[in-house]
DNA sequence: TTATAAATGTTATATTATTACATAACGTTA
DNA sequence: TAACGTTATGTAATAATATAACATTTATAA
């Protein structure tokens, strides 16, 4: 059990927002869909926004710009992080494989690198779209 | 092997500078760089940066936005990428082991995805920031 | 309470990336 | 060669993403 943290007014307007959404949300467009919440400006959302993936509630996929919920238990504080994109309706999923993120949390190499974290997308078709 | 691909005039300028640097570079540092060879405006570094990342001869470090030439024989055509990034130096280099490159290839879950390629970022201290 | 850290508000600005449109070079085949 | 489609280029404007700097307020805890 990892300890709670209680969000803030601005933290918690936002996660809330995102995990109701889910799926993947971009900053602007929180933006914008708090704004008559009273947050204004970018930078009040980028700054809640790096609390919550700092403390593990959401996470950023990288390659899209976008923050999603935590569809695990906050993975270890964001240390371990795999996600499945479809290149096709764009959605995305957290994976959760103990085997995969065992793998990958224990992996290392010659290269004298101490690894203390990692994250993987993986991109494709999901079901749907693969029958269109 | 795989076909050669011929680069055009602006597409070998922005490689061979990704290259030579021997370390990831952002757009707009490269633009800045390729300025006194005629590459003027960031559209014309975007096409050759996508084109490049197209046929395998860079890939994108997406948690930098970055581009990095390829350290392989350009990845399966880029269907399979895996990164070692230390987190203060910001040294980047491309991991090339068969086991974790065959792992990840063969990875799939009963989401129903069928997956056709990934990216892997690890983070860490590499040797030298290690021992500061 | 008083000090400290965390969060907020606000304005301006920096950085990263794309749209839209016009033109030129290249490769193929009639 | 001529005509065609494809790829690459040039240029300007703008969109989308993210941070710097500074002032103030709120929460936490010694
Ligand atoms: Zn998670
Ligand atoms: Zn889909
Ligand atoms: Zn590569
Ligand atoms: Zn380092």
């Amino acid at each position: 059990m990892q300890k709670e943290h209680s969000l803030s007014k601005n933290q918690k307007i936002i996660f809330d927002l995102i995990d109701k959404s889910g799926g993947p949300m971009k900053a602007y467009s929180i933006l914008f869909n708090v704004q008559k919440k009273g947050i204004k400006a970018p930078l009040q959302v980028y700054r809640a926004l790096d609390k919550l993936v700092e403390i593990g509630k959401i996470h950023k996929i990288e390659s899209r710009n976008a923050f999603i919920a935590c569809q695990n238990s906050s993975c270890q504080v964001s240390k371990a992080t795999a996600f499945s994109i479809c290149e096709s309706c764009e959605n995305v999923s957290e994976i959760s494989n103990s085997k995969l993120s065992k793998y990958l949390s224990s992996f290392s190499d010659n290269s004298g690198m101490k690894y203390s974290k990692y994250n993987l997308e993986f991109f494709g078709l999901c079901k749907k779209c693969k029958s269109k």
